[in-house]
DNA sequence: GATTGACAATTGGTTGGACCAATGGAAGAC
DNA sequence: GTCTTCCATTGGTCCAACCAATTGTCAATC
């Protein structure tokens, strides 16, 4: 596992993704997912019956069915034995289908964000209340090392930040906190947003200040001024956030 | 739709379940959660072939495959196709995936619960402080009409209680909120929960004076002496329920 | 005429079996 | 040793059939 030569790791050229070869059944979970948020199956429709799914999608009906399936378990449908599949109302959606319910295609659907901002601003600002309060020396040293990372040569600050997310959740020694910022990453890693980030978005570096800022505090022992820091943080990530998606939807001309 | 009999309304003798006939696969997908948050099966690990468990559970191998594509939809396991199912870390699952964790047969796991609460407890009231400002006179009224249902004669204030917090979320005019409002339930539901506060529960009239004082702050316009309210009747509750849970776990006499 | 009960059509649930496709390790070639 | 080839394992898809719940219809009954 040791390297053998202590040159700077090689960083990787383009973030690839791992081909993943779809299945059928997302392919037909997502069409139907997406028909339901546009409204071509409105709440308290019901969906065609699976058989003539199966027809309409050229798949074999145990396909339209694991892909109702993943519906149901999103929370999108209600299906009964002898009915059919009932489209419920978008409040009893699971936060799963929250991401798809944003980014539809290559457009970003700007009120959901903003409400989905308005969420959890307080609640990440609560969680690094809780990390500033609960790390361990050990983490804190990682905290510096992923802030050395952002602030030399990276391929994807971007990254580097949502790392930082993580390990501020695992600071919380909350499981729940973990397993939030853990499904953060959706959202974040979602097509559309990452595009608009890639277009628009600024050098995740100009955070440097701030985050040294905050550092400093937690070192000297001033945990409501670390607090303060990280809401600036915050309010900055946040509001780039805000700005890329509007330009990502509102005619992008670089698009 | 108009009673002819303005007499009050008939409480519902018990709380009947629709019987909600079980699917073979959800017998399955459960069991096999309940596996892997056993550590019968461990992060990691893989799960046996589709072809064998379904011998060992005796059902159809299609049945098993929708079992494991629950398991997938909440993040329990990875699957690959000529590989198998692969355990994931816990911190990666769904937040669906939450009561199970929570509520383990009879028992409850009160770390999660206590971190749970701990997650919780700020969130609304973060979601309360927008319900406060955001509300229009229509929802204060329907408001007061549940804080009267919760006065009056009433077969199940705890539901009572449910249908505020929904109220409360729709206040806030925030999809995302009334998203995880309506989500919550699915805790207080659960029936280790519900079984507990019903042995032990306190009457939830009990926070009619902390309601009425918040009404009465909102009503003056003092918004700031309402969230404060908020939280006292938050905290009241959050304590009954960690109360319950415990005595739920440690040896409950009138079990 | 209203109610009840049997019936049939519709639709999801389950089964068994077959074959395709990706993975990973084992055997063999160099 | 290293690389390639091959094959057993395992998930993905398809097909055809039958079971089971739901709903509406319609005749029998009161």
């Amino acid at each position: 596992m040791a390297e053998t030569t202590p040159e700077p790791r090689r960083a990787k050229v383009l973030p690839f993704q791992p081909p993943r070869r779809r299945r059928l059944h997302e392919d037909v979970a997502d069409q139907l997912r997406d028909a339901i948020f546009d409204g071509r199956f409105a709440e308290g429709q019901k969906l065609p019956p699976e058989r003539e799914l199966a027809e309409e999608f050229s798949v074999n009906r145990t396909s339209v069915r694991e892909a109702i399936k993943v519906l149901e378990g999103l929370g999108l449908v209600a299906v009964r034995q002898g009915d059919g599949a009932t489209v419920r109302p978008r409040t009893e959606a699971s936060f799963d289908a929250l991401p798809a319910m944003i980014f539809h295609g290559n457009q970003i659907h700007l009120g959901l964000l903003n409400q989905l901002v308005e969420v959890m601003s307080p609640m990440l600002l609560e969680m690094g209340r809780l990390a500033i309060e609960r790390h361990t020396p050990k983490q804190l040293e990682a905290l510096r090392r992923l802030r050395d990372e952002l602030a030399g040569e990276t391929d994807d600050g971007h990254a580097v930040l949502r790392e930082i997310v993580v390990l501020l959740s695992d600071m919380t020694r909350n499981t729940i906190w973990q397993m939030l910022a853990r499904r953060m990453r959706v959202f974040l890693e979602a097509p559309p947003m990452a595009g608009a980030r890639r277009r628009h978005g600024r050098d995740p570096s100009r955070l440097l200040p701030g985050i040294d800022a905050c550092l400093a505090c937690i070192e000297a022992g001033r945990r409501d001024d670390a607090v303060g820091e990280l809401q600036s943080i915050l309010r900055e990530i946040y509001g780039a956030a805000l700005h890329d998606a509007r330009r990502a939807t509102n005619g992008d001309p670089s698009q």
